[in-house]
DNA sequence: CAAATGTGTCATGGATCTGTCACATCCCGC
DNA sequence: GCGGGATGTGACAGATCCATGACACATTTG
């Protein structure tokens, strides 16, 4: 349900911006491409959560590019849903032998499409935010968007929430300014990277004192870490 | 989100048959009714927790029904869902008005129906306390209509009164102005957003000094929450 | 019918947040 | 130690967000 990304691929440039203004108001990221090498390129950048393919593409088409990701690997299981003009039985049985996980057919309304997209969300992943995530003396409350640390709140900017709650989930691993600023900050803003190195330390002030903010660790040359070790 | 009782009004069998199979299946029971006649019949009996409603019936049409219903009040606040083959913007606009809080487009499978039942039976159900809510020195008597601090009555206006009731079942919990406007006004009521701020404003104030009004907390950028602490 | 009340909208001002910069400090290889 | 790149830090201006009072209109009450 929230912060998901959600990569379109699609040759129109109507069409994507369509879907990405009806996700977006659903609370959607969303990331585009035009062809398949755009494609290969974003999945790889953004790793989306899931795939909206159209079946004709300039430079392939949608079937090979699925069977060609799932074939290597590329997507774990991220799902896929085929948008296509055709409606033949015989395209859909072919479609999900390629790996698609659902269909839908131009043209589309944003509705139907927020339906399938959340529908094949809900069958393929577990949920994953929405329940309070506990680190040592932090819990972060997603749905109360709120931070404790030893059952008394801090207070946190907007940003520096979401960078948090982005840290605590995926701890143990180096990000790049670069690729915090496209999963906190999101895939289309464009700011500078040592902002991050701002909105880091504004974090690291808001949990001064409290025993957390050695979690915020600089790797040097490299990026930051969030991590309970070290 | 279990045993809900779902009453699908359709004159073709074959629909309301598929569409029971596939309710049925998910756990919902399912009453069926082939005209409006029989669709008054089987909410009186059944008082069915949401209502399938298509837009062609041999005795009145969809739309002429879901309103009647609202109007004579059978209904409550028991969300119906239209099936329809029409696309017409015009259509879902008028369907909207008559009381209808989703749309289905004629052919749907199965899985979009559910997604949807679930989607809106989140929005309307899940509330409705009916006994009094106790919250520190607050007591709201639900069925009294009625607001108590300290033994003391104070007064609301009906918005602030279902704001407040709403809190206080849903605390600790951020909501956007979207969806309290969605939860607290109703799926089907337009107003500006900013209307939020100034209710939560006369909430506000009707609590001065009672030492409840700190429960009503902003969180910048996000919406408002109800919380006994911070 | 008039007054009182409830509701939605708007304009305003103040508070807060954010991105950027300049400069200080740190760390590493030499 | 030294130099230079990388990171920490404080300040700032613009942008954004929200609280608030006023007002028009509708509805209810007396």
């Amino acid at each position: 349900m929230t912060d998901r990304t959600v990569l379109i691929v699609d040759d129109e440039k109507p069409i994507r911006e369509m879907v990405e203004f009806s996700l977006e108001r659903s609370g959607f990221r969303v990331v585009e491409a035009g062809d398949a090498a755009e494609a290969r390129v974003a999945i790889t950048d953004h790793q989306p959560d899931l795939i909206l393919l159209d079946w004709m593409l300039p430079d392939t088409s949608g079937l090979d590019l699925a069977r060609a990701l799932r074939r290597e690997n590329m997507l774990g299981d991220v799902p896929i849903i085929m948008l296509t003009a055709r409606t033949e039985e015989e395209d859909k049985v072919r479609g999900l032998e390629a790996g698609a996980d659902d269909y839908v057919t131009k043209p589309f309304g944003p509705r139907e499409l927020i339906a399938r997209i959340q529908a094949v969300l809900r069958r393929s992943g577990g949920d994953e935010a929405e329940e309070n995530l506990e680190i040592g003396p932090l819990r972060i409350e997603i749905a109360a968007h709120r931070v404790m640390v030893n059952d008394n709140p801090i207070h946190l900017g907007a940003t520096e929430f979401r960078l948090l709650k982005f840290f605590a989930g995926h701890p143990d691993r180096v990000y790049t300014r670069e690729q915090l600023l496209d999963r906190v900050w999101g895939p289309n803003v464009y700011v500078e990277e040592r902002t991050v190195d701002v909105h880091i330390r504004r974090l690291r002030k808001a949990l001064d004192g409290t025993g957390a903010e050695r979690f915020v660790q600089t790797v040097r040359g490299a990026g930051y870490r969030f991590s309970t070790r070290e």
